[in-house]
DNA sequence: GCAGATACGCTACGACCAGTAGCGAAAGAG
DNA sequence: CTCTTTCGCTACTGGTCGTAGCGTATCTGC
């Protein structure tokens, strides 16, 4: 999932090398002070002057760049999405676990959370935004399900796919559950995902889907 | 869940009945108003003043009633939830997908979609807001649960719990399952769910969970 | 170097909203 | 009929988002 951001993160008015360029390192730092902020405060402690004032920078400059508090905070966090990896650890249970940690770890930082159920919030009364958020965020994370599939499929782990259409509906259902149950402990439910429930779901993900040969 | 319904809906000072009493049709009105300004405008463009115009009342009616937005809020969602209840269909696998139709169906209207993300949202940002959310949503969601088993034991389909505790930890992980899976379908991957997906699901559930005598 | 163009920091300001206070009037309870 | 409580209304405080206007700093093109 590592191409997944799109362009420098300022999708205000972009300069036209004329006069004084933007400063990158303003950009870096707001975006810093943006997330420092939010683990500290939440984003209801979280205001723009306090931003500006943690970057070394004037309010107006935020404004400059970002059209809003909410554009501001979801480029500061979208980045993060973007670290997720399967890797062959060997077998597919270790495969989805690992995978499982990295995700859950993701969600787990308070400051994300907020992020992304913001920008699901704002994606379900935008269809433009909604339709970005599946083609940027929510597509990509799929190839993650393919992979551990083809991996375990050349381990000898799991059958070959036959039907490519079925083999398809299923990577939709993997996913949604594994995503689905991730995201409902940890940003609804609210309780922790430790190595241990990780270690219980993989399991009981592996019963249920048929086709695994070991 | 009908049962699940604490009071009728109004935290705030009730009423000893000695004077005027308080008007029943408006706390319809604000709790409908208060949902259809969530799902039209975000948690953000949703004010008091706004819902208190749509629900024909004056804003300190409403303060008289809930002491915040966020109350107000919680309370006008909580209901919709309210009206889920697992029957017994005669088996577990019916059962369960009986409940699961329920439940993707009120997630399927577009406004309790958006109504529904702004809360979430906004939750993941003020931790008072979210206990309450798991207070007066979540937790309650989770008898259907039990009860479900408990019908399923007594038609002899699921050997009796033998740990409580496990039973316990056996119930979260299969709630936050059931319900985070159907609402990343629905709120995230923006896909339908289908009379055919739930039976898909749901067969996958019960072969993913042991203990069961079918 | 020297213009022109643009970003920057600063201060001040408008707009909006959560939540409160106090009033007279309305509507039930006993 | 009286007492109690709610109701709508208006006005208010305090705080934040986001903008306007200004003089200054910094870079590009010539």
């Amino acid at each position: 999932m590592a191409p997944t951001t799109q362009q420098p993160a300022e999708p205000a008015a972009p300069t036209r090398g004329k006069g004084r360029p933007r400063s990158a390192a303003a950009d870096l730092a707001i975006l810093e002070a943006t997330r420092q902020a939010l683990a500290e405060l939440g984003w209801g402690g979280l205001t723009m002057g306090d931003v500006a004032t943690r970057a070394g920078v004037a309010k107006t400059t935020l404004y400059r760049r970002w059209p809003s508090k909410n554009e501001l905070v979801v480029d500061a966090m979208a980045i993060l999405f973007d670290q997720l990896e399967v890797a062959d650890m060997g077998s597919l249970q270790a495969d989805v676990e690992a995978v499982v940690a990295q995700f859950a770890d993701l969600l787990s930082r308070p400051e994300t959370q907020a992020a992304l159920l913001a920008l699901f919030a704002e994606g379900s009364r935008d269809p433009q935004l909604r339709r970005r958020i599946q083609e940027q965020i929510v597509e990509p994370q799929k190839v993650l399900v393919q992979q551990g599939r083809a991996n375990a499929q050349a381990r000898g782990e799991m059958v070959p796919d036959e039907d490519e259409h079925a083999a398809c509906e299923e990577i939709d259902i993997i996913f949604d559950t594994i995503a689905g149950t991730v995201e409902h402990r940890l940003l609804v439910s609210g309780r922790p995902v430790t190595q241990e429930w990780i270690h219980r779901f993989a399991t009981l993900l592996l019963n249920a889907f048929p086709g695994t040969t070991c």
